[in-house]
DNA sequence: GTGATTGCAAAGCGTTTGCACCGTA
DNA sequence: TACGGTGCAAACGCTTTGCAATCAC
C-alpha cells in the first residue's frame, strides 16, 4: 500500500495522494510539481500559468480541485498577505512562523519558541483561551538586500 | 478648520473625515458609527445590514467606498481570518496585536513588547530585514468561557 | 451654485458547480 | 470495466465602474 521513500517533495506529495486513495493524474502531477517545487506563495492563477508549462491541456478547476486536496491533507497551506489572501505555499510540521520578502516574494519559516513567555503573559492578564496564533514577518530576505546593495 | 474634542469614537472619526476635506453625509455617519461601535471585524454585507437599520436608503457601494476612505485614513484596518479576509476593524495605533474569539468574534488588542527578542534573533540567524508584522491569536475570550462554564 | 457623493444597474473578476467525456487503476 | 477525475461552459457571489440625480458646503 505504501509507496517507496521519494527522492523530491513533490514524489512525497504524490506518495500521499496515492496512499488516501487518489489517482495520480498528469493534472495533479502539474500542479504537485509547481507547488512542490516553488518557494513562494502562489495563487490560483499563478499555478494554472505555471503548470500548464507543463501540461498545456490543465483545466483552471483542476487547479482549484487540486489545491482543495492538497490542503485538506495539509500538504500545503493558505497564506494570508495585505494584497493577497488566496495564496499557497508548501506547508511544515510543527509550529513554524513565515517571514515572506516583499520583493522577491520569497518565503521562508523560522522557529518561535520565544513565543511561550508572551502566550503566558496575555492568558494570564486578560483570560483569553489561546488555541492557535498566526505570525508573519514581511520585509527583506537576505538575497534581495545583497541585490540592492549592488 | 480643526473640529471641536469628540466625545466618541464615531465623532473622532467624523472629523477626522471633515478635517481632511470630506463631506459629511447620511451615508457615511452610518458606516462609521456600525464599524466605531463594533467589537468585532465585520465585512461590507454586515456593515451594509447594520447600517440600514439606521439609514435605509444607503446602498451597498457606499460602504465600500467609505471602508476604501477609512481605510486610508487609517482609521480602521482590514482583518485576516482562516475563513474571512475583507472584514474591517476600529484601527490601534502602536505595535499592537489582535486576539480573536472563536465564538463571538470579539477582537482585543494586547501589547506585544516581547516580541523584540525574537525578531532579533530573526534577523541575526538569517539575515532577514523585518520592515512589518502580523500577530494574531485566536482562542476563546474570558467572556465565552464563562457561557461554556454555565 | 457647484462639485463631491450617492444609489442604481451593469460590468468585471475570481471561484464553484453541472455535466458529458476521458483515463487510471 | 468502473468510476474517479477532467475540461468546458455556465452560474455564482463579491467588488468595482459608469452615470445621472442629489445634497453638503
Amino acid at each position: 500500500m505504501s509507496s517507496p521513500a521519494p527522492q523530491t517533495l513533490a514524489q512525497a506529495w504524490l506518495g500521499r495522494l496515492k496512499d488516501s486513495g487518489y489517482r495520480l493524474t498528469a493534472s495533479r502531477r502539474a500542479v504537485v510539481r509547481v507547488l512542490a517545487e516553488s518557494d513562494r506563495a502562489l495563487n490560483a492563477t499563478e499555478i494554472y500559468d505555471l503548470a500548464r508549462q507543463r501540461y498545456p491541456s490543465l483545466g483552471l478547476v483542476s487547479v482549484y480541485r487540486t489545491l482543495e486536496t492538497l490542503e485538506a491533507l495539509e500538504l500545503i497551506q493558505r497564506v494570508h498577505q495585505p494584497d493577497e489572501c488566496h495564496a499557497y505555499l508548501a506547508a511544515f510540521n510543527g509550529h513554524q512562523h513565515l517571514a515572506l520578502c516583499q520583493v522577491c516574494g520569497s518565503a521562508n519559516f523560522f522557529r518561535g519558541d520565544d513565543l511561550g513567555a508572551l502566550f503566558d503573559r496575555v492568558e494570564r492578564e486578560s483570560g483569553f483561551q489561546i488555541n492557535e496564533h498566526w505570525l508573519q514577518l514581511f520585509g527583506v530576505c537576505a538575497e534581495c538586500q545583497q541585490e540592492v546593495a549592488r
